[in-house]
DNA sequence: TCCAATTGGTTGAATGTTCAACTCTGCGCG
DNA sequence: CGCGCAGAGTTGAACATTCAACCAATTGGA
């Protein structure tokens, strides 16, 4: 591919890579099971709820929600499909620009969210955020900003691929 | 749900909690997609391939694998089953167990790693490890392991649950 | 002005993951 | 011994995600 050798990991990068992963899995896949038990919900659902809750009107444009969430806009649509279903979201059509679709928050969804908030932070304080110091979870946010930032930057066109 | 009240994360926290999904989800993501752009391999197929190639003979029990990625055993299951359709890993029968099943890297699954190491410690590097500083992933590492060890200490019984 | 490229969003099929139910083997103890 | 419970792994259906193809509206030059 290159024409440089590949520098391997040294015992230590890979125990924190492979920390890095497991401990992921490990706490992704337990908030989702939480909020789906208490709640119904994915945790891809609550974080959608979490970003309308966060504007005036409780209204996002479907392309802001894929692009705040970095999934593929696909998803999105898929997601807010079944959310609509359940009746947390309606869609409605964007003033400005007529191939834009809005996803409004109902009632529903505003109350759900209330509720749900109090586990899921339970959750992230319990697992995560509370097992540390501030000082390691201020780096942890400084290297997933980093991350961020690198493959956003590096791939300008980003929503195309994913 | 519980009697105490909620303590809510400060904007900080928030912040640095939505920096690591989202880094997350891009992160996993890039190194997926180059993986199965390069190789045609996932990165569960990649690590399984890393976890038998780390074992004298290239063999690790079926639970061995689940235990080690903190996959359900029926995860591992039909991941094995895909790869050993396409001649990485072959099953045998675990000699002293007989409910027992071994997965065994073939020569084309141990190929394939030596190829494919090089992409995905590229990634890896490229997209985390040379974004930051050692103390930060030091701290990053840490904070990982404490997660792990919570959930896995928390949950005697994880694997019946995942 | 008009057409080509871009953007916003959806669709449906292929792929991957979870969940609950099930089989088979091993273990402990009356 | 023999019963019942626990452990290992598989199965298939339901659910979620990705991927490529698609349509419609917008933009920006020639």
């Amino acid at each position: 591919m290159t024409g440089s050798e590949t520098r391997w990991l040294d015992a230590e990068q890979q125990g924190q890579w492979r920390a890095y992963i497991v401990g992921t899995t490990l706490l992704m896949d337990t908030l989702d099971r939480e909020l789906r038990q208490a709640h119904g919900i994915s945790m891809a659902e609550y974080e959608i709820l979490v970003r309308l809750s966060e504007t005036p009107d409780r209204t996002l444009r479907m392309a802001k929600i894929a692009e705040s969430m970095q999934h593929s806009r696909s998803r999105v649509t898929h997601t807010v499909t079944r959310m609509e279903k359940s009746g947390l979201i309606r869609r409605a059509a964007a003033e400005d620009d007529k191939r834009g679709v809005d996803a409004v928050m109902t009632d529903k969804g505003w109350q759900l969210l209330q509720e749900a908030a109090h586990t899921h932070v339970a959750g992230v304080r319990a697992h995560f955020v509370d097992l540390a110091s501030p000082d390691d979870f201020a780096a942890m946010g400084q290297v997933m900003n980093a991350v961020s930032d690198q493959l956003v930057a590096e791939n300008p066109t980003f929503e195309d691929i994913r």
